[in-house]
RNA sequence: GGCCCGUUCGUCUAGUGGUUAGGACAUCUGGUUUUCAUCCAGGCAACAGGAGUUCGAUUCUCCUACGGGCUACCA
């Protein structure tokens, strides 16, 4: 293989949404094209018209822009190469690698149950392979496999893998509505998009003994290939709808960050020594030095939450108060107070929403378990004099704020908590929040005010 | 059933023919915080099993078990 050129491709069949283990699969072909100054192509397989829609094509397009993952070129859309496709077909027939066959289906159903009863592997047993037949409207079009020997090859992760011919079928390749199949339209457009790696998950390992045959067949070089692992549910079974979600732009709607993501699918099954926190720029330099586990990895939500966090914090202030949806957050001062004061209790950027809610709106009903652990003998009474006190002070600073909490305190005898969380309830509604100076200073003291008289009145 | 792939803490993984088998997430325990979160310190926890090769195997070989994939006129 010509080393010096790398081309990668990624193939999804656009039935759904990008699926995390597509998306783990392609930034591998991403990265391994990149790390060796190649090129990653993206290639739409939409010959399934039943099951193929544009809107998931779009989405996943939409879901790679934003990862990250830039592909080169225009996007290859396989029905386009009908024809092309065909015409390899033709000319494999022509050179005696492919043959015309009439069996039914119902020979073929009823050849591979006997098969399969006898512990036979279930194959076609090439009753049409020698009959020269020609193409009629219930014919379709097989591929000759050799009957001997077997096809080696070198896989990149998982190292030499061995097939023997015999084990192989004469697999269709032109269908009887003259629809060209799965097997050879990629081996034909990895040779028209001249891919010199093929990168993609391995339940596609007992593809390739095939598809390099049809190279053969073509006479041409094939690709070297490379099989990455499968990506399990948090269960260690297939990921699927049960395992919440298995959609990249789910995760964006989640308010994962894209690098966040990126960096925990390409630490799901690659390593690099013990490291954990890898740039975009990191990953493409150090990718081929690193190494790619040959084992299945199970996803796991906390680690990327964990990732998500630590990119959250890392961020620049202002490239957070970007990103950050505006439901009620605006671009203006006091929101980004809120944002500065509630920033390492979030997670993701969603949760910004969720825990500054309470500095947009005022709570309106106490939770009965929340008032029990608040509300003691003297709360209400404690309450209303800190009120009177907080209304006299002059300087409205978180500093002077907490003073004067102290020193009521002390005058009154009591512990902090015992002032503190009844006044946290009364301003968030919530028995966690801040500190409740904080808190205060950005609320304002005619909020806080308010909020402390709506309270006594609830309580 | 057949063929193929795989197996190091619960999870992601590092690692070596001789290591106290390392790190990260999660978890647990302390500390900080009036709370929660953060942060800091510490703890628990793994080489699937059995043979063989070897002075010595987690590491090499074989077998078994378990898991996964494929076995279409889907891709």
């Amino acid at each position: 293989m010509n080393d010096s050129l790398v081309r990668t491709r990624f193939a999804p069949s656009p039935t759904g949404l990008l699926h995390i283990g597509g998306a783990r699969t392609a930034l591998f072909a991403w990265l391994y094209a990149k790390t060796n100054s190649g090129s990653c192509l993206l290639r739409i397989e939409d010959t399934d018209k039943e099951r193929s829609k544009q809107e998931f094509t779009d989405e996943i397009i939409n879901s790679f822009n934003w990862m990250g993952v830039n592909f080169d070129e225009d996007v290859v859309y396989q029905s386009k190469n009908h024809d092309r496709h065909l015409s390899v077909a033709k000319e494999l027939l022509k050179s005696g690698k492919a043959y015309v066959c009439d069996c039914s289906k119902e020979r073929l159903d009823r050849l591979r149950k006997e098969q399969q009863e006898q512990g036979l592997n279930p194959k076609y047993d090439g009753k049409c392979r020698d009959l020269s037949l020609s193409e009629s409207d219930n014919t379709v079009i097989r591929f000759k496999n050799p009957e001997n020997g077997s096809v080696i090859f070198q896989d990149l992760i998982k190292g030499e893998i061995e097939f023997r011919n015999e084990e192989m079928d004469d697999f269709i390749i032109v269908r009887s509505d003259g629809a060209p199949t799965y097997n050879l339209c990629v081996v034909v457009d990895d040779l028209d998009m001249q891919i010199s790696h093929v990168i993609r998950g391995d339940d596609h390992i007992n593809n390739t003994p095939k598809q390099i045959n049809v190279f053969k067949a073509l006479k041409v070089e094939s690709p070297t290939y490379g099989h990455v692992p499968m990506i399990l549910g948090e269960d260690g079974k297939r990921m699927s709808k049960r395992h919440g979600a298995v959609g990249v732009s789910e995760y964006r709607d989640m308010g994962i960050l894209p690098q966040a993501f990126m960096n925990y699918l390409a630490r799901l099954g690659w390593s690099l020594g013990d490291q954990e926190i890898f740039t975009s720029d990191e990953l493409v330099n150090n990718f081929s030095s690193g190494n790619l586990n040959t084992a299945p990895a199970s996803f796991s939500l906390d680690k990327l939450t964990w990732y998500n966090k630590e990119y959250l914090n890392a961020m620049e202030f202002n490239d957070l108060v970007d990103l950050i949806p505006s439901e009620h957050i605006k671009n203006d001062q006091y929101s980004k107070n809120v944002i500065e004061l509630i920033r390492d209790r979030c997670n993701s950027l969603n949760d910004f929403s969720t825990e500054s809610q309470y500095f947009y709106n005022k709570p309106e009903v106490f939770r009965e378990e929340d008032k029990n652990k608040a509300i003691k003998e003297n709360t209400l009474n404690l309450l209303s004099s800190l009120s009177e006190r907080l209304s006299d002070l002059a300087e409205w600073k978180s500093d002077s704020i907490q003073e004067e909490i102290k020193v009521f305190v002390e005058e009154q005898e009591i512990g902090f908590a015992k002032i503190g969380i009844p006044l946290r309830l009364s301003l968030t509604g919530s028995l966690n929040s801040p500190s409740i100076d904080k808190v205060c200073e950005l609320l304002g003291k005619e909020e806080v005010i308010e909020r402390i008289d709506f309270a006594l009145k609830s309580f």
